[in-house]
RNA sequence: GUGAGUGUAGCUCAGUUGGCAGAGCACCAGACUGUGGCUCUGGCUGUCGUGGGUUCAAUCCCCAUCACUCACCCCA
């Protein structure tokens, strides 16, 4: 029996869980001041899902995702991404309907079966959100203005915006014929990995590292320059909201999603020199993945997702252990073992964090224990103040100790916990 | 999936051209026997990742295997 956990999957323990509950907290707030509820959906769906959103040939559904055959004999998935089982949740409930633009958020750990790296875990945790029915590029302006105040104030330094656009159904197959045109005179001026790709996925090539494709590609053509006039319109005026909302961003014509569901509108939040996990988040417009998973009717939509992990790893450590209690309970003996935990139970519920030693161990190592916890103030329990009816109370910041009757200590140690 | 590096005490890591396995921190106990933080003294803790092989002898050399880390691929 191994007690490690399964390869790519983390044990998150305290100090470090209070850096993961306090920016969950803090994204849960710029969520709901933006207008976005709450959505929990199941980490298990049908594997067809996944198939159809994110797309048959790409890496996440061709190789990476967690699939098995349940009981009953159907083919489920662990979740991949969040978007998918947010937009069949969507159209299975409809929530919200003729109250306007629908938007909801998520958290929660998504599964990816990769070869794990620094910023990449097969367990990665995601905080998404989705605004379904507009197309108004304000909408794209207003997601990405959300990510970029909560980025900021979360304390990420250096993070930049590059956006782009995919185009449409209409105008993106003819630059994929254009580009794809364009790579194949240039065949030999190709890495290896590139030349694979052409065929496969064009627009990846643009987005390759190696010196010798940068030089290759550099007079492509750009997918801006071959938008159909709606798309460049809609992206014109995207461009236009985030200047309005004073979003710092920059054109990136090369920039490339994984995902095959999104059209128009993609964007990643970007931090220069952190290596091939760059992304911290990322998103884009979906306006047919309704359809595509058999929706009535087309709904616009536009979400993104934030890497928990990485978001973590750029903040830093700066996991301060908190206070473990507030007040120890020392005991001189272990006869008075009961009156400590009958002081610890009565402080516990008025709201201290209160601890003691239940071992019976000597003194000076219980008053250690209380230095360790932080605790401000010892309530000693021992044989001469209970003869006078009295308890011990120890200032452990000053050092200083007075015999006081029992209701005076409590109605002190109140008095600190309301100083906090 | 491919490549490289690492695996020794709870933690961070030394180590031996192959010869009874170490330090710091942490923990426990004590320093005029009811009192923390500083100092000092003493103490506890190891399948030296796992399984084979070579050898009188392997933590060290060889093979395999597992795990972790980093990079590639790809992505949040």
């Amino acid at each position: 029996m191994t007690l490690a956990t399964i390869r790519g999957m983390k044990d998150i323990l305290p100090p470090e869980s209070a850096r993961w509950t306090s920016l969950e907290a803090s994204f849960r707030a710029h969520a709901e001041r933006y207008g976005f509820r709450e959505i929990r959906t199941p980490l298990l769906e049908r594997t067809e899902l996944f198939a159809r959103a994110v797309g048959e040939t790409t890496d996440i559904v061709e190789k990476e995702m967690y699939t098995f055959t349940d009981r009953s004999g159907e083919s489920l998935t662990v979740r991949p991404e969040g978007t998918a089982s947010v937009v069949r949740a969507y159209l299975a409930h409809r929530p919200g309907t003729g109250d306007g633009p629908v938007r909801l958020y998520y958290i929660g750990p998504m599964f990816r079966h990769e070869r794990p790296q620094k910023g990449r875990m097969r367990q990665f945790h995601q905080m998404g959100a989705e605004l379904f029915g507009t197309d108004a590029p304000y909408a794209d302006a207003e997601t990405m203005a959300f990510l970029h105040g909560f980025l900021k104030e979360s304390g990420l330094g250096g993070v930049s915006l590059e956006v782009n656009s995919l185009g449409d159904p209409g105008c993106r197959p003819a630059y994929n014929a254009r580009l794809t045109e364009y790579l194949a005179e240039r065949d030999g001026e190709l890495c290896d990995d590139c030349r694979r790709r052409r065929e496969r996925n064009p627009l990846r090539v643009l987005d390759c590292k190696s010196e010798r494709c940068i030089r290759a590609t550099a007079d492509a053509p750009s997918i801006l320059d071959s938008l159909c006039g709606p798309c460049r319109d809609h992206f014109a005026a995207v461009e236009g909201a985030l200047s309005t909302a004073g979003v710092p961003f920059s054109r990136n014509p090369r920039m490339v999603r994984g995902l095959d569901y999104y059209r128009r509108t993609t964007f990643e939040f970007v931090i220069p020199g952190m290596g091939a996990q760059n992304t911290v988040a990322a998103g884009g417009r979906y306006d047919g993945l309704a359809e595509l998973l058999g929706g009535k009717e087309r709904v616009p939509a536009i979400g993104f997702a934030i890497g928990v992990e990485r978001l973590l790893m750029l903040l830093g450590e700066g996991a301060e252990a908190s206070p473990a209690a507030d007040v120890f309970l020392v005991t001189t003996s272990a006869a008075f073992l009961p009156e400590a935990f009958r002081w610890k139970t009565e402080l516990v519920r008025s709201g201290f964090r209160a601890d003691m030693d239940y071992e019976g161990r000597s003194m000076k190592s219980q008053f250690r224990r209380a230095d360790r916890s932080g605790a401000k103030v010892v309530i000693v329990l021992g044989e001469e103040e209970s003869r006078r009816g009295a308890v011990g109370y120890r200032d452990m910041g000053r050092g200083i100790q007075e015999e006081i009757p029992a209701e005076e200590a409590m109605r002190r140690l109140r008095g600190v916990l309301r100083e906090g």
